[in-house]
DNA sequence: ATGGCATGGATACCATGA
């Protein structure tokens, strides 16, 4: 099973290569961010076309994510638990249901947070704790999970181009990168680095100055796994060539193989 | 070329992003 992330900015600019993508990449589930628009608006015929099953969560401009399957999709469900006055549409979970079990995917768009001295900073980290607290309930049903989506955050230096261009930043502060260590000290796998240690390993390259021809990138687009579906893990793959494309999302898609038997 | 952007949604620029 092949389960990948992307935020495309703009679902409706992306969509031809969203649909490329699709049957290239062929993965069974996905999961978008900065979809930017309406559920209504929403291209969903033409994925469904495609044999997806397609659940979204979006607002009007910003933010928005969607998860498509090509299994049925059960318990959709919207938001992060522990802030009803968190208004943005930045996560939306689901199951599928396998002949070996069930498979639990969030799809989740971290905030930004910059600039870092502002409430958009606290924000971000309360969003943090937030997923903390959630990742804590869901570990407890010993069931694969995978958190999977840009989760603005550099886990390390060897993640960024220039470290030190960044140490100031919202996405790199220690306080980002010790609450993403938190994740993963409940035991959630970093898929990515489960398979390498090699730096440059990008998944993100801003349109200006020309950090995409220079390769300043920066890592941030993550899958994390629960134990029982770290032990399932295949390949790891991010698709850097997307980004190469005509009028591109600044990310590019990231995916994962599990061995898990299929419906 | 010595500075290089993209998006949506109100326009005839702005907020947002990373």
């Amino acid at each position: 099973m092949r389960i990948a992330t992307w935020n495309v900015n703009s679902v409706r600019q992306r969509l031809d290569h969203l649909l490329v993508w699709l049957k290239d990449c062929a993965p069974d589930i996905v999961c978008l961010q900065e979809i930017k628009c309406v559920d209504e608006a929403f291209p969903r015929e033409a994925i469904e076309a495609l044999g997806y099953n397609v659940v979204t969560h979006g607002q009007k401009t910003f933010n928005g994510v969607a998860l498509l399957s090509k299994y049925p999709l059960e318990e959709a469900t919207p938001r992060l638990a522990g802030d009803d006055d968190d208004l943005h549409a930045r996560f939306i979970e689901g199951v599928v249901s396998l002949k070996t079990g069930v498979v639990r995917v969030a799809c989740l768009y971290l905030p930004n947070g910059n600039p870092p001295e502002t409430e958009k900073y606290t924000y971000k980290l309360k969003w943090m704790s937030r997923l903390l607290e959630y990742s804590k309930e869901r570990l407890k049903t010993e069931e694969p999970l995978i958190l999977a989506g840009d989760f603005n955050v550099i886990p390390a230096p060897r993640d960024v181009h220039n470290p030190a261009a960044w140490v100031g930043d919202a996405l790199f502060k220690p306080q980002t990168r010790e609450s993403f260590q938190a994740l993963l000290g409940l035991g959630l796998t970093d898929a990515l680095r489960a398979v390498t240690d090699a730096p440059s390993q990008y998944t993100f390259w801003d349109y200006q100055a020309g950090a995409w021809q220079k390769n300043w990138g920066i890592r941030i687009d993550h899958l994390l796994l629960s134990p029982q579906a770290a032990d399932r893990l295949t390949g790891v793959g991010i698709n850097k060539h997307v980004r190469a494309w005509e009028k591109p999302s600044d990310h590019v898609p990231v995916w994962i193989d599990l061995d898990l038997a299929a419906a």
